[in-house]
DNA sequence: TTCATTCATGCACACGTGTGCACTATCAGC
DNA sequence: GCTGATAGTGCACACGTGTGCATGAATGAA
């Protein structure tokens, strides 16, 4: 049986708005009422009930968070981040994966409303404009991280892709690399775009051409996906010999389509990635990359709505607030000087 | 501002309960007011209270998932499973991560509690004694993933550990290994002893001895941790010619420690994981791994955990409602036939 | 016309908690 | 002993929704 702090009430011979206080310890109840009452609840196993409370206080104490899929280690290691916090500070997160289906975002949004969520952290999902207008005109605070769709939004934390993108494509440069090839994924929407712009700015500063097919995007951010993109790289008349991925999926799997043509990596071609994805340093050869602080990029997102939370609606700071953080790269055994590519079929 | 049915009973002219009831579609109220009311509902933009009509109906449609860790790549498949199915019936998920620390599994469970959850999900983590009884006083269903703790739930789902392993075991020793180590995680409970059983007996009943120092357990299940085994499994005066793994994440580490000392996978020892998570069909060499069914491990548990609502918590099936799902052993290339160990250092 | 029947709707109350206000008891100061 | 201040507690009501029951209107049969 479920015990209310009527249940309490009686037990303890008092009115259970005594209860409520002195659960919350109001300065209205004498001391001794406050202890007897805490131990009678404790005894009987009292547990607020959320709902109750969400009703008159219009504080649900739950944080949604969105994300495009769960099983994505970059995803998780964020999701890892957000819910040391939210649970440090006494909220709980409903997390749901949108999948990129129009149909799921609707029910997302639709179920985060219903439960009055006090917050939400989109999760580097391009989020339809539609259903994100619906869910910005709900009025809570919503941070974006890693933002994707076209839209500004007034809190937002990213990682500094431009700066990253940069430093990797100077150390491929630095080693002596002229034809690089970028690796995106299509449906990322902004990230995609800065990465795919510090490599074009880097590429133009050091005064090398970027050839017909060396921009190449895939459908799905997948090992897969990234081994097939191999095929179209070898197949151009002037192969690149170093490979800069848009991610470390796509980069793990271009690893594996170098090899399975005869490709030795790095010594025939050099290949990149981004993110630093736990497993990137476990491929063969270890994957260079570019660290993004993700637990960090996590945190800070949580710490950045429940602070929103401590406003009203009216006086949230007008300014945006928006956090870049920056990564560091990361030289492992996947990029080395460049050599001939030995081109193959 | 939030629309509740009291401004859309203004608005209608009519009470708000004849609101609640067209939007639930009470065959009390006349299909033309249904309508009308279901169409100002749908202009004012109304989505209903969750926290009231939970308080009303004692129900949230939410359920709680307890996993240990979110950024684990086998739990992470498991949790899409559950999304997909609670998503479909239009439940939402709080997902906990206790990190198998007292103090989270504490706060856990107290959460749960307050938010009233339906139902919970454990998924694979070795819950601690005291407050696994907390949660099992509370009346709900509660579905046990992969169930790592001594006590026996009455629902469970498991992935059949005993013929997984020694189904590995066969193909290990079909090949002609006899030597051959264990690798196990000394924090994951009735998994990894099952899973051990599996190897003891298969070791027996080909008629191999286990040497002393071929049974040996990490404490973290990450590929630091299998790295750093193969020191030990090397520095024994006959090392093994075949290890096989409790899973995936070990198993990319062995895999880097035995690369590291200079030995070759498979030709100088072969190494067997369990699990089948993404990567570990991108190691060097594509690791020999069993298949456990993640995503329907996921899928069913949220099934059944979705059954048991129906019931009162009285007229709940009586007898434990137990699946067990089989698995299917992946040959990669990380095993061979055995050679002599070379012996480094 | 009257009564019974059916259909549609409203009223009152409940779920568990929190808050403004009123009430009582106690005590100091005169 | 009276007044006023203060501390401690209870009452009434509210939050948004759902349900049993009563009410009222409309219909059909006698």
């Amino acid at each position: 049986m479920v015990i209310t702090i009527k249940d309490i009430a009686r037990k303890a011979g008092v009115a259970h708005t005594t209860v409520s206080r002195a659960l919350r310890s109001s300065p209205l109840i004498s001391t001794q009422t406050t202890e007897r009452i805490r131990k009678i609840a404790a005894e009987m196993g009292y547990q607020p009930s959320a709902a109750a409370r969400s009703l008159k206080t219009n504080r649900s104490q739950v944080l949604g968070v969105i994300v495009s899929s769960i099983d994505d280690p970059f995803f998780s290691e964020i999701l890892q981040g957000i819910d040391d916090v939210a649970q440090q500070r006494g909220y709980s997160m409903f997390i749901a994966a949108s999948q990129r289906d129009p149909q799921r975002e609707r029910s997302i949004v639709r179920t985060m409303r219903e439960h009055r969520v006090d917050g939400v952290i989109v999760c580097s999902t391009p989020f339809s404009p539609e259903h994100s207008k619906q869910l910005r005109s709900y009025e809570i605070p919503i941070v974006v991280i890693n933002n994707q769709s076209a839209e500004d939004y007034r809190y937002s934390i990213h990682h500094d892709d431009l700066d990253g993108s940069r430093q990797v494509m100077l150390h491929l440069i630095g080693l002596g690399h002229r034809r690089i090839a970028y690796l995106g994924y299509a449906h990322s929407g902004r990230t995609n775009q800065k990465r795919l712009t510090g490599y074009r700015e880097a590429m133009q500063a050091a005064g090398h051409s970027i050839q017909t097919g060396y921009e190449f995007e895939t459908d799905d951010s997948t090992p897969q996906e990234g081994r097939a993109a191999i095929q179209h790289f070898l197949s151009l008349s002037q192969p690149p010999t170093a490979i800069f991925c848009y991610n470390d999926m796509l980069a793990i799997g271009a690893l594996l389509g170098l090899q399975e043509a005869g490709l030795h990596v790095p010594d025939n071609c050099s290949v990149a990635g981004f993110d630093n994805i736990t497993f990137s340093s476990y491929t063969t050869p270890p994957l260079t990359t570019f660290d993004q602080p993700k637990r960090v990029i996590g945190e800070q997102a949580a710490r950045l709505v429940l602070g929103l939370l401590d406003h009203e609606t009216q006086d949230r700071p007008e300014e945006p607030r928006i956090q870049i953080l920056q990564g560091s790269l990361l030289v492992r055994a996947s990029t080395s000087l460049p050599n001939e590519v030995q081109k193959c079929n």
